[in-house]
DNA sequence: TAATTTTATATGTAGGACATGTTTTAAATA
DNA sequence: TATTTAAAACATGTCCTACATATAAAATTA
């Protein structure tokens, strides 16, 4: 066990305003639209420069906690808390053990997504899929070309996460996408068995269709079966 | 349908230069510990005020792409994807849509958690799980306190996560409390009926003893019935 | 009254100055 | 010479002033 020495509170004046900001937010129940105090009444208030304050709203703003107009100053706004990921979900970026679990992450996501599939699905969106599984099968290219078959695989999941009726999960899944895109290349090198899981797209679609929640997150995760394997 | 008028790119400069530099530090494959150009060649580079290249560090600071020392100047790091979102994930920042995605977010992960459980489930994990469940049962106050049996409930299902063995969504549930606290006391004032499902914990942890990941994916999906049937 | 111009103001950008704490270099001491 | 100590150099951290820009609000005009 380390004895660690001491972490000792050495943060920086922006991050100690960004949080008296965040706090002096949620204490006060501000509601979005509310207008903030300006730049300079914060500076003056918190006994700093008017460049830390800026320093810590643009952090907050990069965030989506607040906007700010020309003359009207500032308003708080619903935070969108995958703006700050959005930014950084590059394989050149991250490191390895954040892709790994970004990749596991993405299949613990799709198992447990047949819930909410089976909530708000509609048939068009059956048929959309329908129309998806097609167009795959009548591809000659998808029996050679690793690429499309890639693209297809991937059309195909992201429609089922916009079918989630969840915005946040919709938009995550799409951020994610590079990171699977690298995750697979890596497989296809390594391996070079494209191995499938015994149920296909098609299979899929069909339980969405006749079938239930149950036997379609069974069905998933069955079709997800060589990613699985890959864990340890 | 709207007509929509003109999006028009009104990106603001530090935002501008954010990309940049992110454009910069990602075409260049820059590793971890690799250091950066100093802010005023960035500036001079980027044609920009030393003040609007500080802003944009300052939010890849935050992000965890980069870091800073005193003298040593800017160097690499491997951003954190969840820094952004441990900021905000507060019941008083976010709205009712986001705290409700997050909800089902929740109910999705542990559902389809229950492969890399299995994978990764120690008996050390088993024997801790069972000493929470055994305590639970042993405390008088579950009956009457809603607060106490909460209190268990997370417990519990914060452990499952850290058995994922997957830091990233350890990390991640650990943010979603209070929104899951928040969520649960909404649930208690509406209805007044904390229906739960026919599967306890108890049960929980034999399937995970005993049982299989497929066994536990359903159990858990029954335990968590009663949040499922709020769902529209 | 309605349309137009002007003004006031809060944010956006720029650049200079100094503080702070490291790292390197140089000086001083043994 | 080797080691310790002091000085200088330097990049980030903080503060300040000034001005640009856009826009809400006020004043003016038709």
């Amino acid at each position: 066990m380390a004895s660690k020495i001491k972490p000792i509170k050495s943060v920086s004046l922006v991050e100690q305003v960004e949080q008296r900001i965040l706090e002096f937010l949620k204490e006060n129940r501000f509601k979005s639209g509310d207008s903030l105090p300006k730049e300079i009444e914060l500076a003056e208030n918190l006994g700093v420069s008017r460049n830390i304050v800026r320093e810590s709203l643009s952090r907050l703003r990069m965030l989506g906690v607040v906007e700010s107009k020309k003359r009207k100053g500032m308003i708080i706004a619903e935070p969108d808390i995958l703006s700050g990921i959005e930014r950084i979900m590059d394989p050149d970026l991250l490191g390895e053990e954040a892709m790994q679990h970004i990749f596991e992450l993405r299949l613990v996501l799709e198992v447990g997504m047949s819930e909410l599939l089976f909530i708000r699905k509609k048939d068009s969106d059956i048929n959309n899929l329908q129309e998806i599984v097609e167009r795959e099968a009548n591809d000659p290219l998808c029996k050679t070309d690793l690429k499309t078959r890639l693209a297809y695989e991937i059309e195909f999941h992201s429609y089922l996460y916009k079918m989630s009726g969840n915005g946040t999960l919709n938009r995550f899944q799409s951020m994610l996408l590079p990171v699977f895109h690298y995750m697979m290349q890596q497989e296809s090198k390594a391996a070079a068995k494209p191995v499938r899981g015994t149920i296909s797209h098609k299979d899929l679609v069909e339980t969405l269709r006749v079938g239930t929640a149950y036997e379609f997150r069974e069905n998933m995760r069955n079709h997800l079966t060589p990613h699985f394997n890959k864990l340890s």
